[in-house]
DNA sequence: ATAGGGTTAG
């Protein structure tokens, strides 16, 4: 019979060949020969025969010794279900007596699996009678452990106290390492505190526990005891801390176990290698990375996909796709779901679709269906790209959808602006019964921003506190945002002030906050606690503290910021800035002086800046500048603006109908979308959004009746509609019509007509609040005793008793 | 040891 024979048999298989086989003793002594070399093949030979033997029986003693050993050979070959068989073969009054090899079983399952063998083997020695000792247990609790089968690893645990074996350094080990994977910390705890005495092992499974769940500060705690105790860290432990080093941004700790690990020799390990890299790329310290990588002598697949990981967090992303093209050469073999997920994650921060399409084909030739991972991804990718609609596509192909499938289309609905279609997917999401997952939040804690649904907001955190994602300071951060931009200051900066550990971001959003409510003198202070810690400022704090002086009117305050973010913090000024400062001197009719700074400006002066200008000589009726400027905008062109509307705008502020008609025209023709200026309002947990001059809402005719009554007697108290401000070739009796039926007064309109008397009416806007309505709205709060609360897109507005917190200028 | 989802401004 042809068989391959591994080279190392060759002696047993040879004498097999040569001895005719009469005897069983000549089979025992070939097996113990292959139970040696580990040779699997003859030892299946030998078995063939001896069941083919018209002399074998099982009552036999010598044909149950070798069926002893051949289960032995099997395990030691790493054959746990063919040694089972073999083992099953022995009566049970036999195998009772076979305790050695039912933990040797055990044990063999607790390694290679199905772990569940384990564990209904122990069941079945316990049954018939054959008594668990220190080397059963482990192996029982390591196959609990993988199958985080908490029920019957307590079951187990309460065996082993009963037999007394609770001190065992193995078996309490193995314990600690069950209670770790199952979640369960303060048991893993207990168990490990009552140890006699604990090793390196020991220490290290416990060390395990709170990586696995990102507890940076015990970890190092607990690193520091066990050195305090005399058990000195080996490259285990170095290997398990370091991906929460990484992940807490903790380089000096990071430099300190390389540092260990480099005076061990043990720095080029791949393991070691691999996770100091990666440490390194999480820090942002992608030198560091690359110097380890280009070190290490050997490399495997997860060294590669770990370097691409930290180009990618580290903005070399193109570096990364170049390495994963260089992997491919050095390295035919088939790539993991998690290297594709790497690269996928690297076109979609590109936004290289072409790359992506190619890897989305390589991915579908690979395996009949995609791995679950890395079809999210994919989902992510076409997300992040821009095109919603192939992403929708691919999600509902998807023949399994998990939270990070929902999660991941809900943050690709609102980077692509779409935040009532983000709300819609979540109530899928909810109907499906998927349970909503940290990201998830982190999707619809902008949404709720952006259409200022507190209602959903409130929910969102609710629910964030329930499962403990208040914990997480990026979740935090967005909820800032969500609250200072649904109008709830005060409730931001009460999550800012609760979080125990903040970053740039947190800082950032509650800046912008104050900034956005027209509240600079505490978004100055906020800035100078920044100091306090020493949390450097980047460039989105300068435009936040900036836009949060012009919006206060804190002239001096915002050109002293101005000064200092590039002499003191030496960050360089963008355009952004600016713009800011357009603004800042704008709002509070330092005209010149704005103009001169445009002049003085070392970038050139986009659309923006000068539109920030042209907006300030409107409310400060300096007729001269605006020829000058509307002829500065013009130069410019739409194509460098971008922005159609704008440019059409300013050529109908100064009467030239005919230009921004055609301005118009060329952009339907170049296909660009305009985005209509709309309104919203949440009544009871519902938004109502509305357009200028909309009536399809259903209280449509009663928001128009509103609205005229409301004119009225605004008239009497002396408002005057300010045709400027519709952009239109329309006689000014048309324009005061068409001025009344604005979104944002349709939505006050709605407010004041569904809303109870005492609450204020809360209004957001896209864009910018037209200086009519602006005027209107004060009047309103006259009329009708109430609060109004407008949240446009740069900042909020409280209007009351005929004024508005932010003054005349909006 | 690598890993899917994610925060501020424009």
């Amino acid at each position: 019979m042809p068989c391959p024979i591994p080279k190392k048999s060759v002696n047993a298989v040879q004498s097999y060949k040569q001895i005719p086989l009469y005897h069983f003793n000549d089979y025992l002594h070939l097996l113990e020969d292959c139970i040696s070399s580990k040779s699997l093949t003859p030892g299946k030979l030998i078995h063939q025969n001896l069941l083919k033997n018209p002399n074998f029986n099982t009552k036999n003693k010598s044909c149950i010794t070798l069926l002893d050993k051949l289960s032995k050979l099997f395990i030691t070959c790493s054959k746990p279900e063919l040694a089972h068989k073999t083992f099953n073969s022995i009566p049970s009054p036999e195998r009772q007596k076979k305790g050695i090899l039912w933990n040797q079983l055990i044990r063999s399952y607790a390694w290679e699996g199905p772990f569940e063998n384990a564990i209904h083997l122990y069941y079945e020695m316990v049954d018939i009678g054959v008594k668990p000792t220190k080397f059963t247990y482990p192996f029982v609790l390591k196959a609990c452990a993988a199958l985080q089968d908490i029920d019957n690893g307590v079951k187990i645990h309460d065996h082993v106290k009963r037999d007394g074996l609770a001190s065992d350094v193995y078996i309490s080990t193995a314990l600690v390492d069950l209670y770790v994977k199952c979640g369960c910390l303060l048991e893993a705890r207990q168990v490990f505190d009552e140890m006699p005495e604990r090793d390196v092992v020991a220490w290290n499974a416990m060390i395990s526990g709170f990586s696995i769940h990102g507890m940076y500060g015990d970890v190092i705690h607990l690193v520091l005891e066990m050195q305090e105790v005399g058990v000195s860290p080996n490259s285990s432990t170095f290997v398990t801390i370091l991906p929460v080093i990484g992940e807490a941004n903790e380089v000096i700790a990071g430099k300190a176990v390389h540092g260990l690990s480099v005076r061990r020799g043990i720095d080029s390990d791949v393991m070691m290698g691999t996770g100091l890299l990666d440490m390194y790329g999480k820090c942002g310290w992608l030198v560091y990375a690359r110097r380890i990588f280009h070190a290490m002598t050997f490399r495997n697949e997860v060294t590669w996909s770990a370097m691409i990981g930290a180009c990618i967090a580290c903005d070399c992303t193109q570096e990364g796709l170049e390495l994963f093209e260089q992997m491919r050469v050095e390295d035919v073999g088939s790539l993991s779901p998690v290297t594709l997920a790497t690269v996928i994650r690297g076109t979609a921060k590109l936004i290289d679709l072409k790359v992506g399409k190619q890897i989305h084909g390589y991915t579908v030739k690979l395996g009949s269906n995609l791995v679950l991972m890395v079809a999210n991804t994919l989902l992510s990718m076409y997300a992040k790209c821009g095109i919603l609609d192939d992403a929708t596509k691919f999600f509902e192909e998807m023949s399994f959808k998990d939270s990070v499938s929902y999660s991941a289309l809900i943050s690709g609905c609102i980077q692509n602006g779409s935040a009532e279609e983000a709300l819609q997917i979540f109530r899928a999401m909810q109907l499906s019964a998927v349970e909503p997952i940290l990201a998830t939040m982190m999707g619809l804690l902008p949404a709720c921003s952006h259409v200022a649904a507190l209602r959903h907001g409130y929910s969102c955190h609710a629910y964030s506190i329930v499962r403990g994602f208040t914990a997480d300071v990026s979740l935090c951060n967005a909820l800032i945002d969500m609250y200072s931009k649904c109008g709830k200051i005060d409730v931001a900066r009460v999550v800012f002030d609760k979080m125990h550990k903040k970053d740039l971001v947190s800082w950032n959003a509650m800046i912008i906050g104050y900034g956005i409510h027209g509240l600079g003198v505490e978004a100055i202070s906020v800035f100078q606690n920044m100091q306090v810690v020493r949390q450097n400022p980047d460039e989105v704090t300068f435009i936040g503290l900036l836009s949060a002086c012009s919006h206060s009117g804190l002239v001096a305050e915002g050109k002293h910021w101005f000064q200092s973010m590039s002499q003191e913090f030496s960050i360089k000024p963008r355009i952004d800035h600016y713009l800011c400062i357009v603004d800042l001197l704008g709002r509070n009719g330092l005209l010149d002086e704005a103009f001169n700074f445009i002049q003085g400006m070392p970038l050139k002066p986009d659309v923006r800046i000068w539109n920030a200008l042209l907006s300030a000589c409107r409310v400060y009726k300096k007729i001269e500048l605006v020829e000058e400027i509307s002829n500065k905008i013009q130069s410019l062109g739409p194509e460098s603006t971008g922005n159609f509307v704008l440019l059409s705008n300013i050529y109908s502020t100064v009467g030239r109908w005919d230009d921004a008609a055609d301005v118009r025209v060329m952009q339907k023709g170049l296909g660009f979308r305009k985005s209509p200026g709309s309104s919203w309002i949440e009544v009871n947990g519902v938004i109502h959004a509305f357009v200028g001059g909309d009536r399809s809402h259903s209280q449509s005719a009663k928001i128009n009746e509103k609205l005229l009554q409301l004119q009225a007697e605004m008239k009497k108290l002396g408002y005057m509609a300010e045709p400027d401000f519709v952009y239109q070739d329309v006689e000014d009796e048309e324009k005061e019509h068409i001025l009344l039926y604005h979104s944002e007064k349709l939505a006050v309109a709605f407010g004041l007509l569904n809303l109870d008397e005492e609450k204020a009416i809360f209004v957001t806007k896209n864009l910018r609040v037209c200086g009519d309505c602006h005027t209107a709205l004060k009047f309103m709060t006259l009329i009708t005793r109430r609060r109004i609360i407008l949240r446009d897109m740069v900042r909020f507005h409280h209007f009351s008793e005929g004024g508005c917190s932010c003054g005349d200028f909006w």
